[in-house]
Order: structure tokens, then sequence, then C-alpha cells
DNA sequence: GTTTGTTATTTTATCTACAATAGACAGTTT
DNA sequence: AAACTGTCTATTGTAGATAAAATAACAAAC
């Protein structure tokens, strides 16, 4: 096989919850644009979904003949592509998993235990390799640097330097720059969450990368907005692995969202420097707390 | 062909220098190591160095039987690494020919302008994609953000708060940590250079990136150090590409570095700062006097 | 003038194969 | 017995091939 066509299933599956809404099907092109695709895959999906009698499709005239069923979805673990299999796997390896530095990553034996070919291993290990954590000797091995100690704060460092810029400048937009209004829905989704923190806590994870993207753009710093890849794949991993109190830290860190947003309204650089201290403050705490082994 | 054999002639020629020296052939292990190289290429240089009878070579016994002539050597050209032919050319290719933002890169294209597979390229897109001039669009093409004036100011912007910090770690290291030792020898090169710089200001580009490598280990953070492949990269292509007013501005650099290796044996920090501002900011400006066109 | 049918072409994503290189182990020499 | 060498194996670096997906062109249909 040369490529998985994941890129048409996933597109199918999420054509189907699209038009399970509506009534009238779009064009071809604009279905292309509302999902991302080419029309070749566009109508690839439409021949598929006529095979199935979930429409009619004759020239522009498309029309439903039934609601989707759960059984027409594509499985999910097909509609993710190679690059993703690959990160979960190796993530949940290098997190999970007792992977001690130092220890030495065989690009084929990786590639065999995820059920792929060498090439995008190696394509991978080559994107992650600017996170820090794994390092390449040439002509041999990757050697894994390993989720330690030292790298947390090394990260969270940059992470400090970064955010006081940005916060800086996002305090001194002009008043009529969108991203106080996006800021303003930002603070409603927040106040909506901490309104039902007891179901919702899960999906802080979520909210807190969409909140410091936000912050992070104002920079418009490709080098600020790029680090900011890394802090959320740590995070990201770091909150599926580690969900000891969650509730209360994602209480807590909800408020201290708030405070941050409310100091970035007073447009007062010293407020400003104040509340997002804090919350970097115990974001660290945080990723400190769950690492093991006190590393030198 | 699979691999070139790169490795080999590379070594082999740095054998050719270094045992035209010596009198005795070390062991094959202790050879592959002053080479950087393992046994078994170690065993093909000799094996090579025995038939083009340069030594004669049983077993453990290697004597010399002529010195190496300017034939034995490999030509230059085959013994650069893909990675490097392909960096050069693509440097080349967008720094130095008018490359126009928003250009689309194709693989395949470049692949066959340089004369390799579309593997090697691919990783190198990959791996340099992290420089910021280059941004993928998934299942299409790469686009060419270009070497414009913004690139450059977010750059610099990074590499000042990065210095500026390394600057104030390297001014609090302890009095017998061994960067001092360095920086001392670092001073005596500037010395040297200052004395002649008539014929040897070409050599700055090189000593430049000695000097603040230096500077920003002492952070001991894989990202500022990490963070300093880019300005390197910039900068080494950016000096081959400008040479205009090279003589004089090289001498002024030295100059401030200077003063800035001055400043950090004072240790005061207020002395550092404004040393190190004083050295950035004339970077900057030579930065950005080689963009001509005036961006947004 | 927008949308589609049709068809062809281009380009990427991925696999497989193979030479160069690294590295391990056992045997040999001093 | 320590250092070195002969031999073998494992792994990487690179080329080439192929299916998926994107892109393009254009006439026909609405």
């Amino acid at each position: 096989m040369a490529k998985q066509n994941t890129v048409f299933k996933d597109a199918f599956n999420r054509c189907l919850t699209l038009i399970a809404a509506a009534e009238a099907l779009p064009s071809e092109l604009e279905l292309g644009t509302s999902l991302g695709v080419s029309r070749t895959t566009v109508r690839a999906i439409l021949a598929r979904l006529k095979e199935l009698e979930i429409i009619s499709w004759d020239k522009r005239t498309k029309a439903m003949l039934r609601a989707p069923q759960p059984a027409d979805f594509f499985p999910t673990e097909e509609t993710s592509s190679l690059a993703e299999i690959i990160e979960r796997n190796f993530m949940r390896r290098i997190l999970a998993g007792g992977a001690e530095p130092g220890m030495q990553i065989n690009e084929l034996e990786l590639a065999r235990d995820i059920g792929t070919g060498t090439t995008s291993v190696r394509e991978f290990l080559i994107r992650f390799s600017r996170f820090g954590l794994i390092e390449k000797r040439p002509n041999s091995h990757w050697v894994l640097k390993g989720f330690t100690r030292d790298f947390a704060l090394e990260l969270t460092e940059i992470r400090e330097m970064f955010e006081l810029r940005s916060a800086a400048g996002f305090a001194a937009l002009p008043g009529d720059h969108p991203a106080w209004r996006d800021l303003d829905e930002m603070e409603a989704l927040h106040r909506d969450m901490l309104a039902n923190i007891d179901t919702r806590y899960r999906d802080f994870s979520e909210l807190d990368e969409r909140f410091h993207l936000l912050v992070h753009r104002s920079s418009s710093n490709r080098f600020i907005i790029d680090f900011y890849d890394i802090i959320t794949i740590v995070f990201h991993y770091h909150y599926q692995w580690n969900k000891a109190n969650d509730r209360e830290r994602n209480a807590r860190a909800v408020e201290e969202h708030l405070e941050y947003i409310a100091a970035l309204k007073t447009r007062d650089p010293v407020a400003v420097e104040h509340a997002c201290r804090q919350h970097l403050r115990s974001a660290r705490e945080t990723l400190l707390q769950s690492i093991q082994q006190p590393e030198t």
C-alpha cells in the first residue's frame, strides 16, 4: 500500500455529520472547502454516499434519501493519519512507559511495533526532534533524552519569557483590534466552564491551549507561536497521563485565567505581569509535580 | 545507489593529512576515534591506503611507504554529505536567486535539479521547516515564506531576548567555571584578528559563531542553544551573499565583541547589558540593510 | 456565470529494497 | 590479560516505485 486513504475516510465521516443536520447538499466545490479537501476527494465521498443510498446524486440534483446510521461511518482507527498514529504510539512509550534517558531508539523496531514503514517513522522523528526530547547521532541511532526535570525547567523558562512578552504585547494592542473580541469570547467560555466545573473540567486542556495561543498570537512572531507547539504537545499528553487532582487543579487554573483576562483588560502592564506570573508559576508547579525522578 | 560513501571518502582525505605528519600508524580503534568513524570505515580506509601503496598493512604492522600526493585525495565535491549538498543548493535558491514569498516548492523538481532522490529532499525540508522560512500544506506543496524584513525582525527579536538572558547568566557564573578560560581564549583570538584585520576579516563569520555559542551555552537551556542554529545558518549564508563593506563591518564587530567580553569580565550586570545591546543593535542593522524589499 | 462530467496530469505519502556504516563478538597477538 | 584484529550482524541513509490526493482544463449543462 502506497498511501492510506485516511483523508477520504476522515472527510467522509465529517461529511456524514455535516449533512445529517442540513437538508440540501451544497455544490461540490463548496463541500470541498468546508471539509478542507479537493474536489477529487469530494466526488469520491459523493460516490460512496450514493452507493450506500444515503443520497441520490444525479448531476447537480443531490437529495437526502435517509439519515446516516452509525454503521455508515468508517471506524475511527482508520481515520487517523499515519503521523498521528506514530505520534500517539511514541508519546505513550516515552511518557507512560518506563523510558530511561539515554535509551536508544531504533527506527526499524519502532516501525515494526507500530506496523508501518521506516520512512514514516524517520520523518516523524525528524519533526519531533525539535521538541528537544530526542537527539540524532548521525549514521547511528537516536537517543532519548527523556522527559526529565531538566527538560521541564528549560521548557518553562522559555515559556515564561515568551508569555510575559506576549501578554505585554496583548495589553498594548489598539482598542479596535479583533483580539479583544476574541478575549471577550474566551472569558465567556471560561465562565461557562467554571459554572459547571464538576462535569466540564476534563475539557480544560483544550480551552487552556486556545487561550494561551490567543495571547501568543498577538506577538505576531512566528518563533514564539511555533514554540507554543512544544508546550501544547507536552501539556496535552501530560494531561492524559497524570490525572491526579485534576478537578481541583483545573478549577484553580480557570480562575487564574479569569484573573489574567481581567488584568489584560485593564491594560495596566503591572497588573498584567502580576497575573501572568501568578498563572505561570502554578502551571510550572503542576508540571514539575508530575515528574518523579529528581534529576540533576 | 543506496547510500553514497561520503563518510568513507571524507574520512579517507582527513586520514591522509593526519598520517602525512605522523610516522607510525595507530591502531584501528584509535584511528577510528580520531577520525570520528567506525572500525568498518577505518578498515576500508586502510585497505585503500594499502592498495595505493601509501602504507604497508599486515595485521597490526602498518608502515608508511610514501608521502600522500594530491592525486591520492578524493575530490572535495565527493566528500560532502547529501544533506549538505541539498542545504547549499536550497539556500542559494532562496537567498541569492529571486525567490518571491509565496512561491511553491516542489519536492520532485528540487530533487531532480539537485540530482538526488525525493526522500532526502523531503527530509531536508522537514528539518529546515523549523527555521520558519518555509511551511507545509499537508497533502500539498510547501510554501516559501521568504527571507523578508518580517522574518529578520522576528528572528532578531528572539535573538535579543535570548542573548541578553545568556549574557546575564554568563556574568553570574562562578569564578572557577571553565567558561571563563574559554572566554580568555576567545579574547586572544579576537585581538589576533584585529591586529591583522586586513587579511583576516573574512574569517570573522566563524569566530562570531563560536563566540556567541559560548555565551549561549552558559544558559544551559537546550531551546536557547538550539535556536542559535537558526541564527548561525542565516548569518552564515548571509555573509556569503552580502559582501558590501564587509571589511569595515567585521572590524567594527570585532571591536564590539571585545567590549562585550570586557563587560562580561567586570561581571557588572549593567555594563554587560549595555555592551550586549550595543552589539545586538549593530548586528540587527547589518542584517536589515541587506534585505531590499520593504515588506509589511 | 456557476456547477458538473470528464479526463489527464502532477505531486505527495508511503513502502520496499539495498549499499554504507556502525557495532558486537570471538579469536589472535603481544 | 589487555589490546588488537577478523568476521559477522544490525541499522541507517537513499533510491525508486506506487496509490492517494490535489490540481488543472474544458466542454457541456443548468
